[in-house]
DNA sequence: TCGTTTTACTGAATCGTTTTACTAGATGTT
DNA sequence: AACATCTAGTAAAACGATTCAGTAAAACGA
């Protein structure tokens, strides 16, 4: 229960190198004790019994001499962090930096922090990031695209994982809902010949994705021809493993006239490959993408594309995991959400048109 | 506030949940007392009376118990919290993220963790997080083209802050090079007549890079007339802002050949701007850009553009952070760096070239 | 008037670790 | 033999806040 004192003062506290002034030196200066402060400024149970005036003299001394509980000392009494972790691929990727935002908008609300550790997919960092975030004594831990290879009793909220792991609640997209507004677009654009490029394998979207989108194209009569498939390969979020997918279709000369990529970078890094092969974009290929990130609108052509809502799935793991804490009854497993899920939305822009006749 | 449930450290929770063990408890295992085992375990200069045979037996049992010192009953004894605040104007723009790449590679060599904090560019965020840091008692600061509003003790760097503070180290890009490097550019390319698009006035790069190209610009006597000249505004880190400042050039209806834009984000938009307008690029109007975002190469044409290296800028100041913490004597102010520059670097790409005759 | 309740506090224990200041026996030195 | 030094530890005091269990005095009720 972080403690506040009336802020918003403007005093800029005068002296510079003062260390924060501790609870007993603040009762020695009111000749009372700490605890009789303690119970006051934390507003405990047993503060009714202690008259208006004391109060008042102790949130004055309060304020004037700046005091702020020592948060390492409450923490270990409290058994409390008010510290989640985080635990993400990369953060330059534009995925999880838009993640985090959701999550911050919502624990700086209250009061809590969280300290940001990058897997890079290296399979050592998957297992010691884990560890080390227990031992700085988080309260919970939220994965972003991230396989859960650790074990704890911690409250766990993974986003866009799609593991069935006791005690994890799953933050998902909708991706059948995702896959039939893609396939189902490009359909009624007349395109039958598709070609896919699939996600990286580390990620943990690719295979649901996939599955969903084979079940939209067959729903719909659409073969898939292993010709027109691409795997993404390498961890750089750069359009450049896109481009290199797209040249490998394109490499296998058979025909198509549409290009689902895995997301809006590969997609981008697609469309210079076509257009680096004579492919018009949308004229003799239309294009596709996914996620939605700022550029999209701005590429040329401006990207059609299935938006995440990313910025929503951060704050809704956030805020899962407020409540998990909150009620922390570790019998209360059964009332544990086991995926929330989210809606896709198509974004109809520039690389995406009819099939030529 | 959410108030805290009064259910209390009451739960001993022995089952699965294994809370760790603490020394006192492993202490007892081996009949020894904790701190022989706390000598032991940390290498202390008193360890050297300690026999091998029970140095042998401790880590085993520390082993086999899966012993984790407390980090709260650690940092507090030890005033130290292996832990530095981070502030970033936001988290999804690509540049912080990758700032925070740097840093975090860094840090988590040295077993330290970071909390971020975004302040949106909201005046209230730039005082209110830092305090909150302070109060996580962070051993440091490092402000990510961030204002420094707060005052503090602590050490602070600052990338690509622009304020002379006390006791703030700067890392910064060499402006004057990159503004020699752009300019000369496009000069070379036979340009005389160029648009600028500022930086937003929040962006703490905005004025001593608008400087330094004045400069290599007169240098080479080319005129800055200020109907080519437009200011980015709006916090959203989407090309949508330099679509806008490029239409706002365009409408002053004066002739240009070249456009430099703030970063590539915004030369992204204004080259969407400049095609409805009917300008190719660039045949009709070169356009370079800043930063290198991993998308720069790939975009339609590929952009020329001033290379920040944003990573090293991250991983230095983490390092500087790390050396001031590590001999913290307050008298040593003398020996703080003030500035520490990085070297930027011309990119050229598809979006520039020679001036049509 | 006596006994109970309320008021207004305080002392001491606790969270888990590190560190300072010991002790008591063994070994070595002159 | 007297003294110093080394060995193998331990007890207790921090670090700073919270909380349980009291304690006097005042107010209240019969």
């Amino acid at each position: 229960m972080p403690h506040q004192t009336g802020d918003g003062a403007k005093k800029k506290s005068g002296k510079s190198g003062s260390r924060s002034i501790s609870l007993k030196e603040l009762a020695a200066h009111l000749g009372l004790s700490p605890t009789s402060l303690s119970i006051v400024l934390n507003d405990a149970p047993a503060a009714s019994a202690i008259p208006q005036e004391t109060k008042d003299r102790i949130f004055k001394a309060a304020e004037k001499y700046n005091y702020r509980p020592n948060y390492f000392a409450r923490s270990l009494r409290a058994q409390r962090s008010f510290t989640f972790g985080v635990i993400v691929p990369e953060l330059s990727d534009g995925y999880s930096a838009m993640v985090l935002n959701g999550v911050e908008a919502v624990l700086s609300k209250e009061g809590f922090f969280y300290l940001t550790a990058s897997h890079l997919h290296r399979d050592d960092l998957l297992e010691h990031h884990p560890k080390m975030l227990l031992e700085r004594q988080v309260e919970g831990i939220i994965a972003v695209d991230t396989p859960i290879r650790f074990q704890s009793n911690l409250p766990v909220v993974s986003v866009s994982g799609h593991q069935a792991v006791e005690g994890v609640t799953n933050v998902v997209l909708n991706h059948q809902h995702a896959a039939e507004l893609a396939v189902g677009h490009l359909f009624s654009l007349g395109h039958r010949k598709i070609a896919f490029i699939k996600g990286q394998s580390f990620s943990s979207d690719t295979e649901i994705r996939w599955e969903t989108i084979a079940q939209a194209a067959s729903k719909r009569g659409i073969k898939l021809d292993k010709n027109l498939i691409a795997q993404l390969e390498g961890d750089i979020p750069s359009p450049e493993i896109g481009y290199i997918a797209a040249q490998k279709i394109l490499s296998n000369k058979k025909p198509f006239t549409a290009l689902f990529a895995f997301n809006d970078v590969s997609a981008i890094g697609a469309i210079r490959a076509l257009q680096e092969a004579g492919r018009r974009v949308p004229e003799d290929v239309s294009v596709l993408g996914f996620d939605d990130i700022y550029s999209a609108a701005f590429h040329n052509p401006a990207l059609t594309t299935i938006r995440q809502p990313l910025f929503e799935m951060g704050s809704l793991a956030a805020k899962t995991l407020l409540e998990r804490v909150a009620k922390n009854q570790p019998d209360d497993n059964a009332k544990i959400p086991e995926t929330l899920t989210v809606e896709p939305k198509l974004i109809v822009r520039q690389s995406t048109a009819p099939v030529k006749k």
